[in-house]
DNA sequence: GATCGCATGCCACTCAATGGAATTGCCGCT
DNA sequence: AGCGGCAATTCCATTGAGTGGCATGCGATC
């Protein structure tokens, strides 16, 4: 009788019922492609009332979590992005990274990425692009797919691997082509940028370029990050850009305190010591 | 000595009952100094019973707002940086703003900052610096004063005029020094700051330094944000660092839309057409 | 000027949040 | 080993904070 399977409606308004929930729905309705939402539009996404809606958004408003814009429109707020300052992973890693992310980019003028791994994606923590340079692949705070990423197969390849066998058990495409992706094919590339050290990956799609993305290892070893220097598909300098990200992304490892022995080969990392 | 448990005490836990209060209230505990909390640290910052501060807590990890570091410390997690990276005063500034950083970085190889106004202090949203660059002040995502750093008085002498007398009402002292300053004489140097077109700042205290600030303009001609080089005082190319910066900030302001005339002289902009 | 959609105020109902008490587990000290 | 002490966690009866339907005012659009 508890659970009248029939009739009675499922009154799930959505999943998630408990206040916070309900806050952090509103704050990830902001999407790249929505930065600016209206209460009617913020209540449509997050399937809420208006009147719920209001009173949240109003607490958050408060709290500067949100801010309205000249148009009076809901934007996330500036105190939600200090306190998100602190985010070891992101904002952390990035704060040490970045001179050498700096190194790179003047020796290459190119772009330099920096992505970790969240959930079965990686996400761009940094970039650094001369305006310049052509197409703008993914933007910071953005979403990158694994498999066909430079630091997406880096940070998969030196993945945990219970993650690496649920994420080659899904079906795979390559992004932005559409073509499908064997898992055979992909276990054989990670095997390749572990041995190798780097991935390196060719994309025609957009544009025809060379990815080249290096793992980037923490205090304990262990492969926190990924650095990557993408450059247009013949360039001059490509066969030089695989030693500098090499060492880059090694004295990188070595300034987040990785036991780093500089006398080891590249690509000779022992997973465990 | 602790507290009187008898008569009945005042029952407020705090000011924020609300839930949501609370929740932020939990994330803005984590601070510069304290970027990892256990349980315990957690409740007593917050002062919230240990149970409760555990289930909101455990909330905001399914979130992803907040993660457990490898000692099962609380810090704050990806999914909030994923947000706020959507905060179009911080992170959306930041992306027209950091080519044109590179560019001031690249001429002269010391700090370039990059701030905005929020509340009665400047937030700083971006800052590059070279590895060997010397004393690092402020760190990004950190706050800094309105009236005795170079972008703080671009923000504040182009802020709303009766922001300026609610700020200039209160008493002010010198950030490091511990000086006094008389809110005539920081009249004055607005005024001058408004006049001059850039604001420049000279400090001894932490190391003699010089700081010079420029106004950034956005889509409606309002200054939306303060961009400053900072060099070691008797710095060889101190005197061509203005024009740079005042080209910068306005190719930069230009960058974002602003109703820039390339035809204006520098510190000649018309606060009202 | 009639209509529509949006932002906002109001308020009785109710369900989710609360926090005290108890339990477990982990040190560090003797 | 044995013993506080503290942190993390579970449980549950109580209740007050959150809810959302309805009404209002406003401004565009037809």
């Amino acid at each position: 009788m508890t659970n009248p399977p029939s009739v009675s409606r499922g009154r799930r308004p959505a999943q998630g019922d408990p206040v916070i929930d309900r806050a952090f729905a509103l704050l990830t309705a902001f999407n790249e492609t929505r930065r600016a939402m209206t209460l009617a539009e913020l209540s449509r996404v997050t399937d809420t009332p208006p009147s719920t809606t209001l009173r949240l958004a109003r607490r958050l408003l408060h709290l500067g979590a949100l801010e309205r814009d000249a148009d009076g429109r809901f934007v996330v707020g500036l105190r939600l992005w200090e306190v998100a300052s602190l985010a070891p992973r992101a904002h952390g890693l990035r704060t040490v990274a970045l001179p050498f992310m700096e190194d790179l980019y003047e020796a290459t003028h190119q772009h330099v990425l920096f992505a970790v791994l969240d959930g079965m994606e990686a996400l761009l923590v940094e970039r650094l692009s001369a305006r310049e340079a052509i197409d703008v692949l993914y933007r910071v705070g953005g979403r990158l797919p694994l498999h066909s990423t430079g630091v997406g197969l880096v940070l998969l390849a030196h993945a945990a691997p219970d993650f690496q066998e649920a994420y080659l058990a899904q079906p795979l495409v390559h992004e932005p082509e559409g073509v499908p992706l064997s898992s055979a094919a992909l276990r054989r590339a990670l095997a390749e940028v572990r041995r190798n050290g780097i991935a390196v990956v060719n994309r025609q799609e957009p544009r025809p370029l060379l990815a080249a993305a290096a793992p980037v290892r923490g205090a304990d070893g262990d492969v926190v990050a990924a650095l990557s220097v993408v450059v247009p598909a013949g360039h001059t300098e490509s066969r030089f850009i695989s030693p500098a990200l090499r060492a880059t992304a090694r004295a990188l490892s070595r300034g987040l305190g990785a036991p780093v022995s500089a006398a080891l080969p590249p690509g000779r990392f022992p997973d465990r010591p």
